[in-house]
DNA sequence: ATGCTATTTGAGACCGGTCTCATTTGTCAA
DNA sequence: TTGACAAATGAGACCGGTCTCAAATAGCAT
């Protein structure tokens, strides 16, 4: 009448204490190994919790000693190859401590990461390591913090908050890709991310809520600016999220007048957008346009041409990140560390020098110049 | 001295109550929505909750309730994003419901499959989605439901265990596209799987752990005996983990005397693996070699040649697994259903007539036969 | 035998909720 | 005014563990 549902009543502690003949102090001490217990009763004990099926029940456990050995983790989207590949870091450095991972899945969207919050928070997780959504929208954040529970951030920092994390090095990335692009011989190269904005067209700073974004954009601006560049930022587009907006964007940016001869993608869906793009418009990589995409992703090895790309370390983002919200959850003390992983340049085939300006107008079927095949 | 943790006592009902100046049992009813309360005793413990910005404790909530709103999900590999694409399925179908999702990886390792169960159920989850390892290691999945948990198997069914299951009709999907190969003039055609085992030759059923490899494997012999193709299964071979020792199998398989002329890969990740080695021996696809690969993964629409692949309702999987979860948790009875989703052949360019005999010998730059691009 | 310490064991409080039941207060009809 | 009944509230048991503390038992020296 109370409870409808099929579920049994569970074993539990009394249940062996009782079948063993001892109080419920002494079952505990023996399953939990801590204090002492007669070799006999020891051995009673642990025959009853067999014959029984006993499991602890690990949320009464919880309850009294107040740790749940158990860290929270919040992704932007966990399809994405990247974040699966962070997740696994954590996974394994988690539990070969014995800690176990909730994964929960923001979508990019703040309002689902401050409601995941909540839910890890409610669980009584130990830990959490969150990449945010964004650096604006951090009340839920600061509350974790005041909560007292260790918060470590992944992938993408946060200026305001003083909070371990842990990162790679964006803006040299950018630039290291947006110099190799302009000793290739271009002027006119383009960096699309995937951050949300409804006006794709970059007007500055203000409308970027990632550090990583940022970062990005400003090692691809100051490498631009030190070359010389005029006016780099007019090839700037955001909002090319997965949604299929990323067509459009890419397609106008190609069918400017002075269109751009490079791209610069900011992740590897993007990048894989960008791509598919490219060959439905007839155009050839890198003859007709080069293109560097963010993320070693496995695909960018296998095309036609194999894509040069920007590797970054994200399982070890992943290993590092639990490792020091472990060494929080443990106790340590001291100023937030904000770890910086360098990223590495692999160059593979879609980088060339740009066409000639005549070549401007004949987008469609222009055979790869001569070229020396890098890597 | 007894927790030198820095973890602060959080906020608790008891708190509240008495910033309220009522009873438990009030901010209970009030802040749990059940029972009554005066409108003004409503609105005191509302405030007294937000000034101390209480949040219930879920442990506690669900050791009482005996449920915890929580599913357990276990998948073999989270960084595949075949995997990810059904977590994401089960997520979005259990936070619609209110559920929570805990997830963890077996690295499709039976051992660590049963200590991911132990701590799910230790955490006493509400029901369970699991892919499992092998279909013959079952003691603990028999725990599951003894305990009277509910569990539903994605992916891969347990014939002799009498539980929900959602699976892709894989035997039909190998015999199509085994049937694709043989109408495309294949006679010897390979079949390359992931699926552990320390000899990579296939000898028989009892090898196989696994019921999607080994109704794959069916449908496979089965089109090739109904086309008269004496002993396909000469051209098995398992083991193609992601280790590296694909390429030596790869190879090995090429080297044969009377080679294949078609592979049929299990996965994308071997697909994968596949294409990287059939390029780097020169070999080009379809001309010397035609490939379908099951999951439609990204990257195959954007290879050169763009991959013919069998495409499975992953997302559905994911879906459809969840719902029913959800259903046998709030008290659905009867025997288990046993869901199998339909795939889909998506033909692009990876599949010609195969190489004319005195083609065997010259493997490398051979210029793919005319032939008309479906799809 | 006696006292003293060390070891083993049990009783029961506690964690933070839910929920039952009894008590108090209020409303209204007789 | 009194009784009946509904609404509001509080006291306290309970979930299944952990852990403190005291009591019981054992071992050993004197």
């Amino acid at each position: 009448m109370n409870n409808r549902t099929v579920q049994k009543r569970l074993v539990t502690l009394q249940d062996v204490a009782r079948e063993a003949g001892v109080s419920k102090a002494t079952a505990a001490r023996v399953l939990g190994s801590y204090g002492t217990a007669s070799p006999e009763v020891k051995e009673k004990v642990l025959h009853a919790a067999r014959i029984l099926g006993y499991r602890p029940n690990e949320l009464a456990r919880s309850m009294t000693t107040g740790r749940s050995r158990t860290i929270g983790v919040v992704v932007g989207d966990i399809e994405n190859p990247y974040f699966g590949q962070a997740v696994r870091g954590i996974s394994e450095v988690a539990s070969a401590a014995g800690f176990d991972v909730i994964l929960a899945n923001s979508g990019e969207v703040v309002g689902r990461e401050q409601a995941a919050v909540q839910v890890l928070l409610g669980k009584r997780v130990d830990g959490l390591i969150i990449t945010p959504a964004s650096m604006f929208d951090i009340q839920h954040l600061e509350a974790v913090q005041r909560s007292g529970r260790p918060l470590v951030l992944l992938d993408r920092a946060i200026p305001k908050l003083k909070v371990d994390s842990v990162i790679t090095d964006d803006q040299a990335a950018a630039a290291v890709a947006t110099r190799m692009l302009i000793e290739a011989g271009h002027r006119r190269i383009a960096y699309i991310t995937a951050t949300a904005s409804d006006d794709p067209i970059y007007r500055g700073p203000q409308q970027i809520s990632l550090t990583t974004v940022m970062d990005r954009i400003n090692g691809f601006l100051a490498a631009s600016a030190a070359a010389g560049i005029k006016h780099p930022e007019q090839y700037i587009r955001l909002g090319a999220s997965r949604q299929g907006a990323s067509g459009r964007i890419i397609a106008d940016l190609l069918s400017m007048p002075h269109r751009p001869t490079a791209i610069l993608a900011s992740d590897n869906v993007v990048g894989l957008e960008v791509f598919k793009v490219i060959r439905n418009l007839g155009m050839s990589i890198p003859a007709d346009l080069s293109l560097i995409a963010f993320h070693d992703a496995d695909w960018t090895s296998v095309t036609s041409p194999p894509i040069t790309v920007i590797s970054q370390p994200v399982y070890n983002l992943g290993v590092e990140s639990a490792q020091i919200l472990l060494e929080r959850i443990t106790g340590a003390v001291g100023t937030p560390k904000r770890l910086v992983l360098a990223t590495e340049l692999i160059e593979r085939q879609s980088v060339g020098a740009p066409p000639a300006p005549q070549d401007d107008e004949k987008k469609v079927k222009s055979r790869p110049a001569a070229k020396a095949v890098v890597g």
